[in-house]
DNA sequence: ATCTATAGAGAGCACTGCTCTTGACTTATG
DNA sequence: CATAAGTCAAGAGCAGTGCTCTCTATAGAT
């Protein structure tokens, strides 16, 4: 019944994660609450639903954000990914609290259904700086050194398990930018900023993402 | 009753912000549920004593990691400062939730209660690149320049509004390692980076510390 | 025509936040 | 000393929640 997850949607956008009620999504369906436990198993169940159905529609405004920019140009693409997490964060805020907020109290989100939609992101990220780096358009840090035996067994899985070419440090810079996005759009989307610090918010983040963009080894283009 | 927010307190430890039960600390206190609605006007009020609470504890901490380094140690105050904040979020996941996740339906914290605790840290951490900056220990962008108006002009107030000494560009960058700082702790508490992705979550933080101390304009001190 | 699968209704249990009324006990006052 | 005022907690009750169970109506297949 995919009207019980536009419904559950529409909830979660309207009172938030924690509030959803299945009782008040039979309501609106117009139906006793009993009877849509005979489509869903659990109120953990339509979260989960709920979950992927966000992470999907994320990666795929990631996904079209990052392919309309010119292939070759690295930081553009960067940039096209962080706006695209940032806009999609704005305009869907309860979506983005479910996702990278606090976790709901007594949910576990189940990982076998939940960890390939929820790494498109980064999946897209270290595919952008990857590609990048074979280019050889990744300054800095072009070889391994210097990182705790522990820290450099951990970033050697990660280029393992991913395939990737770049260095250790280019590595740990990389997800160091990562949650560096998230932190900056969790700021702005959860207020923590303050209120009415910002008239601009857009270009606050717009100078984040050229500064995150330099850290990650993306020189910025000469204009 | 400072018993009910010491319950309270472990409850939100145990259960989580949104499963924070009135009746459930009432019978902990061993008394029946309306009796606790002498003391405390509202579920929310509970919510916000346990708020400014845990504002203040993290408040604590970070004063006291920051006082127990070198005065004139500005990088070594700001690894102080970010340790204090990470140490403290993996000692209390439900306070940190609280008060840098996702907000709790239904509930807005009121203003006037609330902001002055939670602008401890940003107060202490902008206070110790002012402080390097007035000693000529902050590289990088000492003039203000090539912002967009707006931006320009969010700066300039924050600039006005602490009385500080950086550039807009500094300040710029010090808001971005602020929301970052957060963004790592929350990626890190809130299990973003995936399933057992670290062996030594430590050191990584300990990275990406010493590279957010670059970002603000601290110079790694050399060694 | 009968049999079966399915959708939904309805009652019910235990829980939640919250309000209102009632009663007991303590303290201050005339 | 007796009475009035104030404080504390109990208890009932309302509306909402997740969830389970049993029952019924209906559509489709045999």
């Amino acid at each position: 019944m995919a009207d019980i997850v536009r419904l559950g949607r529409q909830h979660l956008a309207v009172h938030g994660a924690a509030a959803l009620s299945l009782r008040a999504v039979a309501r609106d369906l117009g139906v006793v609450s009993s009877a849509v436990y005979r489509y869903v198993e659990n109120r953990d169940e339509l979260l989960t639903m709920l979950l992927v159905d966000a992470f999907n529609e994320l990666g795929d405004r990631v996904d079209e954000a990052v392919a309309g920019a010119e292939e070759h140009d690295h930081r553009g693409r960067f940039m096209a990914l962080g706006r695209a997490v940032r806009s999609w964060a704005l305009g869907e805020p309860a979506s983005y609290a479910l996702l990278f907020g606090s976790p709901v109290p007594g949910y576990a989100a189940p990982a076998e259904r939940t960890t390939g939609p929820g790494t498109r992101v980064v999946v897209s990220l270290v595919g952008i700086l990857d590609a990048a780096a074979r280019a050889g358009c990744l300054s800095g840090g072009h070889q391994d050194g210097h990182f705790p035996a522990a820290l450099a067994a951990d970033l050697a899985a990660i280029r393992a398990q991913f395939d990737l070419e770049m260095s250790q440090d280019l590595i740990a810079r990389g997800l160091l930018v990562w949650s560096a996005l998230f932190g900056a759009v969790s700021f702005e989307v959860f207020n923590q900023y303050g209120p009415d610090t910002f008239a601009a918010p857009g270009e606050l983040f717009e100078h984040h993402l050229s500064v995150l963009g330099a850290v990650a080894g993306l020189e910025a283009a000469d204009s």
